[in-house]
RNA sequence: GGCGCCGUACCCAAGUGGCUAAGGGAGAGGUCUGCAAAACCUUUAUGCAGCGGUUCGAAUCCGCUCGGCGCCUCCA
């Protein structure tokens, strides 16, 4: 059984959904004013493997992401462009799923906009007037709570839920008067609509836990009555050569700058993936290049593997290491997961799969079921680079060329073809079995 | 100042009381090869920031010191 590390109860927890087999999870997604930074993936890169390993688990997730499609950078961007908001937020919003995709981060059941849901967040704060929870600042206009981003409170704790509309910005008009939501509410509004006034978990980066998580559970709980999240789960920072990423400093990325430098996207979902999501990762370009290698390790095994493969059956002594490699890698992923345990168990398999294979003792069953497993591990990583079908039939003759050239040993035509092969982008490998080639990356 | 995290080989990184301290990268030597690549074999921490302590036994627990980092209403 899978365990989490609660920050509610800063203790490991088993994770027991309110309904049996069902998890609803919530999850912080991006305030698209910008670009997202390659820190933004490490979190989304997390959210995406919890949600896989649930699902490999066994659970029906019910992912609810969020889009912030409303906020103070926004506004002021679209402004100094000149362009409406919705217009704004749209550009990003689309960067942001083309690059989560670019990372194999899979797309949530629901992605709902704050902007679509401004009903659902003066409903919430009707509520919380009911009850006397809030109260209205003198100011132009009437509000829950109203004033500009740098407002005077007069208590420490307390936040704006209904930001008084301001010359010249966006607003809504509402009951609660001309406006905008605070920047908690819409957390709280979107996710108790769509997974319940208490749901299973939710996920957001360290920095969130305060103020905006616990300011969720303020309103969300004083509206309700009830416990509003089971579980929270923070993943730790991302920093970048040894120093918190900020513009000032030159070592701010986002996924467009790596990957305009021909990083892979894979080597930086591995990278993301290989640090436990509790600590700080320092992202580096020394620690993309050592992704990218041992990614080449794992492509290598899954190229060996297929042209090893047949539809035998495999001996029971390799089932039973598989069996026992599954075991461990569960193991390991059910403890919180440890997601640089689980890579150790799958490259230790690997290891030992080849070593094997070099000995003879692997048999085309055995290979057959080692590719299904270390496919099944990819089902939760999804780092492996994607398998090569079909041989393209002009490399198939080049091969062919040169194998002539070297019987009658013509080594330079060889060399020739192999050179020309590897301008390409095929790299070839002579092996005792003949020769193999793969696309580089 | 308040709260919290971290310091394991050349680099990244598991391990948090008890077999020979996972795994990946990089380096060196070897096998294979016309050469290369891949793979395989051998090799790189009697030691886990330092110093004390608890214990039959500690990288793992406790204390202190040194060093790095985060949050404390912009932030994933």
């Amino acid at each position: 059984m899978l365990r989490l590390h609660n920050t509610l109860t800063r203790a490991e927890e088993q994770l027991q959904p309110a309904e049996d087999m069902l998890v609803r999870l919530y999850t912080c997604g991006p305030t698209v004013y910008d670009y997202a930074h390659i820190g933004n993936f490490r979190t989304f890169v997390f959210q995406d493997l919890l949600c896989r390993y649930l699902r490999y688990r066994g659970y029906q997730v019910r992912h609810v992401m969020n889009i912030t499609d409303v906020d103070d950078r926004i506004i002021q961007n679209s402004k100094a462009l000149g362009i409406p908001l919705k217009e704004y937020t749209t550009r990003y919003t689309e960067a942001f799923l083309e690059d989560s995709r670019k990372l194999r981060i899979l797309p949530p059941d629901i992605m709902p906009l704050a902007t679509d849901h401004i009903p659902e967040m003066v409903q919430l704060i009707r509520r919380l007037e009911e009850k006397g929870y809030t109260y209205r600042r003198s100011g132009i206009q009437p509000g829950a709570r109203v004033d500009a981003d740098r407002y005077e409170k007069d208590e420490a704790r307390d936040f704006v839920l209904w930001k008084a509309a301001k010359e010249g910005e966006d607003f809504w008009e509402t009951e609660l008067g001309p406006g905008r939501p605070g920047w908690h509410i819409e957390c709280s509004a979107m996710s108790m609509k769509y997974l319940g006034e208490t749901f299973d978990i939710h996920c957001g980066g360290v920095d969130l836990i305060f103020p905006h998580h616990e300011n969720e559970i303020a309103q969300s709980e004083c509206a309700t009555d009830k416990p509003f999240v089971r579980y929270w789960v923070h993943p730790e920072f991302l920093i970048v050569e040894g120093e918190k990423m900020s513009k000032s400093l030159g070592n701010f990325f986002t996924l467009r700058d790596l990957l305009a430098k021909e990083h892979r996207p894979e080597a930086i979902r591995h990278l993301l993936l290989s640090v436990h999501y509790r600590k700080q990762l320092n992202f580096t370009a020394d620690g993309l290049h050592q992704a990218h290698s041992a990614l080449n390790r794992l492509e290598n095994f899954s190229l060996r593997m297929s042209e090893k493969a047949d539809s035998s059956d495999p001996c029971p002594s390799f089932f039973e290491q598989v069996r026992l490699a599954r075991e461990k890698f569960i193991e390991a992923m059910d403890d919180d997961l440890n997601t640089s345990a689980a890579l150790g168990v799958l490259f230790e398999f690997v290891s030992t799969t080849f070593k094997m294979l070099d000995q003879g003792s692997l048999s085309g069953g055995d290979a057959r079921t080692a590719l299904g497993f270390a496919r099944e591990a990819d089902q939760v990583f999804d780092v492996m680079p994607e398998q090569q079908t079909l041989l393209d039939s002009q490399i198939h003759q080049k091969i062919e060329e040169r194998l002539a050239a070297r019987r009658r040993r013509d080594f330079a035509e060889a060399d020739r073809i192999r050179d020309w092969l590897l301008s390409q982008g095929i790299q070839l490998e002579d092996t005792r079995e003949g020769t193999r080639w793969k696309r580089l990356h």
